[in-house]
DNA sequence: TCTATATCCTGTAGTCACTACAGGATCAAG
DNA sequence: CTTGATCCTGTAGTGACTACAGGATATAGA
């Protein structure tokens, strides 16, 4: 358990060093144990948590997400059951959002194949935007 | 060519009427005219104006991107062509966002596989969320 | 005419998840 | 002993709203 400073850290999770001081403000990190210079000092145990809020942070957890899930895995008052659970449940907020891009993408390819292309002013795309 | 009263405006567009004041507070609506008792009035003119604001925004466009092809609709300074290829850009970014969110899906979908989901703390997808 | 409710106004602060400084202290290497 | 890297705190900015507080005015019904 050799200590890390914070620049370490961030090199090691790949999280910015500004991101972990404001986790740390936002009590999603634990107060930093500090260096008797002011200066905070990381273990292996905090790389792992970080390590832990990084990848449900790309799988688009939100912060309030992450801080149950953590405090459940912290008080070890969960199941498997319930996780799966709570992992199914956000599946399906990215599915839906997946939804509404696709047909965002649609319509925008469906105007574009609607338009001339030319040196003209008039626009297809621009009329199609301004009907109700 | 009757006025409208700003909530008449928010109902007619769909668009909540403090995102109509925040909309002319960020010039994104120019500065309404007023009544004698300092109310706004708006017309058709603003309904057209709002409504391709809100076509734009649901489809993805940000408030910046909207401003630049409001301006060039306004200056008349635009060919077909040119709206024509920001409208592949913004679709390939759309696209873009879709391959991300469509990767989170599938690893959240196979973190929950391999769920046992039973009533025991030991669970694969809080395992793989604390490997590196 | 009075009153209740609806609608409007301004201005400010909160949301989310960071990111970007300014201005200063301390550390490690040459 | 100097240089440059790293660290500190505190504050403000980002985007696109949303949510008040506290007050003025308008409209409808009794």
């Amino acid at each position: 358990m050799k200590p890390y400073a914070i620049g370490e850290l961030s090199d090691r999770t790949g999280v910015n060093i500004e991101t972990i001081r404001y986790y740390e403000r936002e009590a999603i990190l634990p107060k930093a144990v500090r260096a008797s210079n002011g200066r905070r000092i990381y273990d292996d145990e905090d790389v792992k948590r970080l390590h832990f809020i990084h990848k449900c942070r790309s799988l688009g957890f939100t912060l309030k997400e992450i801080i149950s899930l953590m405090s459940l895995v912290d008080t070890g008052n969960y199941t498997c059951k319930q996780v799966h659970e709570l992992t199914l449940v956000h599946a399906k907020e990215v599915r839906d959002k997946i939804g509404d891009l696709k047909r965002m993408e649609q319509v925008l390819v469906e105007m574009a194949d609607q338009c001339s292309q030319g040196n003209v002013a008039q626009c297809p795309i621009i009329d199609s935007l301004f009907d109700g």
